[in-house]
DNA sequence: CATGAATGAGGTTTCATTCAT
DNA sequence: TATGAATGAAACCTCATTCAT
């Protein structure tokens, strides 16, 4: 790829990321090249559609997020390596619409892209595993209730805003609910 | 107000609550007046703006809820009495995109209107004072939390889809957690 | 229909026969809603898409031209009613681009729409089979090839721009060639 | 030139031919460039413009028609070598979308480039009064009518999709209406 | 000299809102 | 008062053409 493509598409990325993140699926693309400095049609040589633009973002930030569970896989302490993973997904959807438009599938459907390439669920699971083997989760607790109590988490943050105080009571609750 | 502007505006809450649980805030005012059998100058005239609709429509919802939540204020079973109401308001929102995109604020800001009017909040506070006075709650659990659960998994229900036993077994792990 | 819907229908049609017919489908919605005075968005309310906008427009010729074939059925010289009908529709296709792009199913099938409600080919036919009957043309031109010609000629005329002159001496040769 | 240049120019041409006669003028130039093998850049580099690459295909053809005529010049029988001709010219428009559009001038002004310098025109002269001096066509035929009958043949063919038969029996007509 | 990334005007279409009827 | 026709800004996307690499 050539030197000014791949700083342009850097740029596409970061402006996306940016305005994605801050206005959801609502931003348009002139306001996404207008930040990044480009034509639109400099967008469109690199994603073919919207959607695609926007499945690039999310997969990026499900690479990250994999990237991280994976380092807690061999962690001292199985259970809050679990809470710690929880917390740190929800964190980055406080402020971040896109994440919680594509953990809910505002308009997009983001999983045809995304599935099996980084695997988010995979890491949960593997993260409840050792925090149920080692005692620090109720054994009846479930994968798909898991999800459903991280997904929750994470749409109601971004919309209503969590600050760090309120997310820590919240999610005290949850890491309660979860425990023996 | 005459009687035909009193059923015409019956019919327009009615087709607006059906159109837009159905299709979220996607559904254009067309399609709702065509629901409601009458052009679209009608709503106009009853309410200025889209978000005016809409929140009237999400408004109508608390009120409701409201009233359901007055009738738990004398149950037997405080601690019964306040899940009972967190899974009904769940329940509704599994089906009812308006309000978990209300909840959501997806493009449309509707505290402004709600805030105030039909205290949601002050039954579920209600709810949940008797519920730790009668030892069903953990005491150090306040209002702030209890509302963003409650938020968290309307969303979540909505946007995912949770069936029966997936809400069941969701809304286990919370309430699990409210409990001493 | 209201009255000032019915002016604006007229007024779309007529901007959208001239524009349409001097520019072809490349002809663009604003410029037609600009000759219109009207918005683009008066054009849609009509016409759900600009296929269907041209449609119209072919089809309103093909009633017209229809109706003059009508009138030739029971002219005293069958074979100078064909080859004046041949005339009146290539003189026409001289200065519309649409009635030729029409012929031609340039980009768009206008035939699905059109088939079977003015019944052109019906009327050629007709015309004819009476000139044969007449003598006035050989037994063994088909209505295909007839039809052939007429094409030909509408596009050819169209395009090149035939003057008078060059269309009277063109269609004297065709003529020619379809008399024993 | 050097002789990658022309290797290019070459591909260039036979791949706009390929395309622009399956396509006609909806070809873009990346679908061009991508059937040559080559960069639009290319293109560009020999074609100042894309009606400039279009009028050199359309010249190019002009060309290899002009010397078919000149080998039917000493032919025996002078009113079938015109016939021929003339028929050889609509059976290749059949399939070829870029002459019949050429012809049609759609979207393109292909006159301005290619009059004068294949003398095709010339050339069904020469054919044509040779005809007229065997008595094969009728003498008050000019040229203007006979390339008149010729374009709209063409059109015609390429754009209904004229099959052998209906191309026969239409000719027949025209060839009719050109004899004594 | 060849490449193809970048540009951005322009295309069709939708829809909240206004206002003549 | 109710209607729905009209408006026109704004959305997504394409593609001829230019120019940095």
């Amino acid at each position: 790829m050539r030197a000014d493509a791949q700083r342009n598409l850097a740029r596409v990325l970061a402006a996306a990321e940016e305005v994605l993140t801050r206005d959801g699926l609502t931003a348009s693309m002139r306001t996404i090249a207008g930040h990044a400095g480009v034509g639109v049609g400099t967008i469109y040589r690199q994603f073919p559609t919207k959607e695609a633009l926007y499945q690039a973002i999310v997969m990026d930030r499900q690479r990250r997020l994999a990237e991280e569970a994976q380092a807690l896989f061999t962690a001292a302490d199985p259970g809050a390596a679990l809470f710690s993973f929880f917390t740190r997904i929800v964190e980055d959807a406080t402020v971040k619409k896109v994440f919680a438009d594509a953990l809910a599938g505002t308009g997009i459907d983001v999983k045809a892209a995304t599935a099996g390439t980084y695997d988010i669920r995979g890491a949960v699971e593997t993260l409840l595993t050792r925090a149920q083997r080692a005692g620090a989760v109720r054994e009846e607790v479930g994968m798909a209730e898991l999800l459903a109590l991280l997904t929750a988490a994470c749409l109601a943050a971004q919309h209503q805003g969590w600050d760090e105080e309120l997310r820590t009571r919240t999610l005290a609750v949850m890491f309660h609910g979860l425990r023996p």
